[in-house]
DNA sequence: CTGAAAGCGCTAACAG
DNA sequence: CTGTTAGCGCTTTCAG
């Protein structure tokens, strides 16, 4: 079975106190060179390495952080664990992730597992599914390092990146008015989340400006973030029955984007050629669709990077911090093919 | 500051020695009911919850697995880590997801940092560019537990599950040739992966089984996996530069299929229409792509399932195991729209 | 039935 | 410059 090598090991070995060792081996200065010599050398012939449970537990922190996302299968949320990783890992920190599927309990359990001192602080974008905070509430009450990204709680005080919701769901309702398109509905992940709301505002404005009507029947949620199927299909046959049936829509979140698409395909494939589509979606593969994509690609990568940046200078603060911010960042809009051709022809 | 409760203030509160409150949680047999509920419903009260990073230096495991992937941001192993995390989690494991991105000195580095006894297990799947396994070879001469899946090890004797590479490979070319294609080049990933020697033989089997040449201009591999966009191009460009130019392709790695369906449309868009393209691919928009892709798909959710299952049954053996398992899951394929639609004319 | 004490691997006063 | 000792939170003999 695997036994590791220990300090113990080498003090003994070498007829030394693992106090020495210990010192030796982290370069205290009351050590002699000579004796440094022998215990570095040494540790390394065996391949000694600490022990980082009982670092852990010595010191009260386990250099690892927290990530509870809704999916790692999903273009943005693994481009901002990229993003994550490359901060984390320089800084000495291990990512434990895990998914929430856009469930509640999965996330409250998820959350109380890692909180539960495995982890020295928390990045979270919240589940479609969650309206009842109090497991958030909670752990932050007890002053625990987090930070939210994208999909964040503005009740609670604490580092917020996300990106400019407002603007990139203005300037992709904006391009489908720019294109002649006059019917635009909007379909949208579960109404409570912060995105949504945001990218629901961006949108109206984007009509409001061009002095078009905002339908109430022209907004279609789903509740459970598209994590049924059924339900983005049922939210897209509605939008197609309507007696003034939309000829563009807005899709304000990014995996919904393709299943909007796979729906449209499925429901009916003529009126997928019809109706234009911008989203929100962060795939590498979007150039490619078939019925091409208008869409808002969110700096995920960059989110990352930031989010946990904010979070690690909480973890390591020496003194509680009392002021915090919210960084937004730019999203890009790209044009889609059909629409680029039809822009040539005008 | 964050500070959780430990099992000697509720000792302290209720005027009990450590050990009594210890036994009485963990429901020992010679506590008297009634101490066992006033500190269970004690612990309760203020939320004890036990410190994991005690128990694990105390028992020697950390009831967490490693994993390490090239790519979280890839379809099949982001599948893969669904499966892990679904048998991870109900069997009370944390699941620590590391990637390598395709390089060698990440894999060593994420491989060590993990191994070093923060993990009671792993889960590996290798680099492309990893061609010496010193590594691992150490931590498993050391009798550490790991389980391969994908991308396996051949000279580890250890557990491993894979997709039938050869069969998925076999029957992806045959499809093409049965479609009238007969100059099928092989686009593949680093020539020393598992993944990639066995379904260069299914390719080439398919091949001499309908008396096609086996060219070998016609295959290219991609030594860093695809990680640099200019290799994937520089290979798609020397295939289509070829005098005999192939005019189908078959790609034997997920990453490249999206790749090279990428740098064909930016190399030359018409060859992109021309040239079918039959590739191992696990997206699920995979169905929406413009020049449609015939694909092979891996059981991803199943084979991640399949080896947490035989990682934990290493973890928590009783005595060495010696008798090791490779298991085998078959690969669905499914025909492009656009040979689909050829079929029907013939 | 309950308590005292040792120990998991490591670090850090505190002594020499 | 080096050793002794205590302690991080928890479990577990060994004594009562």
């Amino acid at each position: 079975m695997y036994k590791p090598t220990t300090i113990k090991d080498i003090a003994k070995a070498l007829g030394l106190s693992t106090s020495t060792v210990s010192r030796a081996l982290r370069g205290g200065y009351e050590i002699s060179d000579e004796t440094k010599r022998i215990v570095s050398e040494y540790a390394q012939k065996i391949n000694y390495k600490p022990n980082p449970i009982a670092l852990s537990l010595k010191e009260r922190r386990s250099y690892s952080i927290g990530v509870v996302v809704c999916e790692v299968a999903n273009s943005f949320f693994s481009q901002a664990i990229n993003g994550i990783e490359s901060i984390a890992y320089n800084k000495g920190y291990h990512v434990i992730i895990s998914q929430s599927h856009d469930s509640y309990e999965r996330e409250v359990t998820n959350i109380q597992h890692l909180a539960n001192r495995s982890i020295d602080g928390l990045l979270i974008s919240l589940s479609a599914e969650t309206t009842n905070y109090d497991h958030i509430h909670q752990l932050h009450a007890n002053g625990f390092p987090m930070v939210f990204f994208d999909r964040v709680l503005d009740e609670i005080q604490t580092h917020k990146v996300i990106s400019d919701n407002f603007q990139g769901s203005f300037a992709a309702t904006e391009l489908l008015i720019k294109n002649g398109f006059k019917k635009i509905a909007h379909l949208a992940n579960a109404p409570h989340l912060s995105i949504t709301k945001e990218r629901q505002v961006g949108y109206q404005a984007a009509l409001q400006k061009y002095g078009l009507e905002v339908k109430e029947e022209y907004n279609q949620y789903c509740f459970h973030g598209g994590r049924l199927k059924e339900e983005v299909e049922s939210a897209v046959q509605t939008l197609l029955n309507l007696p003034d049936r939309p000829d563009a829509i807005f899709v304000s979140s990014d995996r919904l984007s393709i299943s909007c698409l796979t729906a449209l395909m499925k429901l009916n494939p003529l009126a997928a050629e019809q109706i234009s589509i911008a989203g929100f979606n962060n795939s590498d593969l979007v150039n490619l669709l078939k019925p091409s994509l208008s869409y808002v690609r969110q700096p995920a990568f960059e989110m990352g990077r930031l989010a946990t940046d904010l979070l690690i200078q909480l973890i390591e603060a020496k003194r509680p911090i009392t002021q915090f911010e919210t960084k937004i960042l730019t999203n890009e809009v790209f044009i889609s093919d059909s629409l680029k051709k039809e822009a040539v022809l005008l």
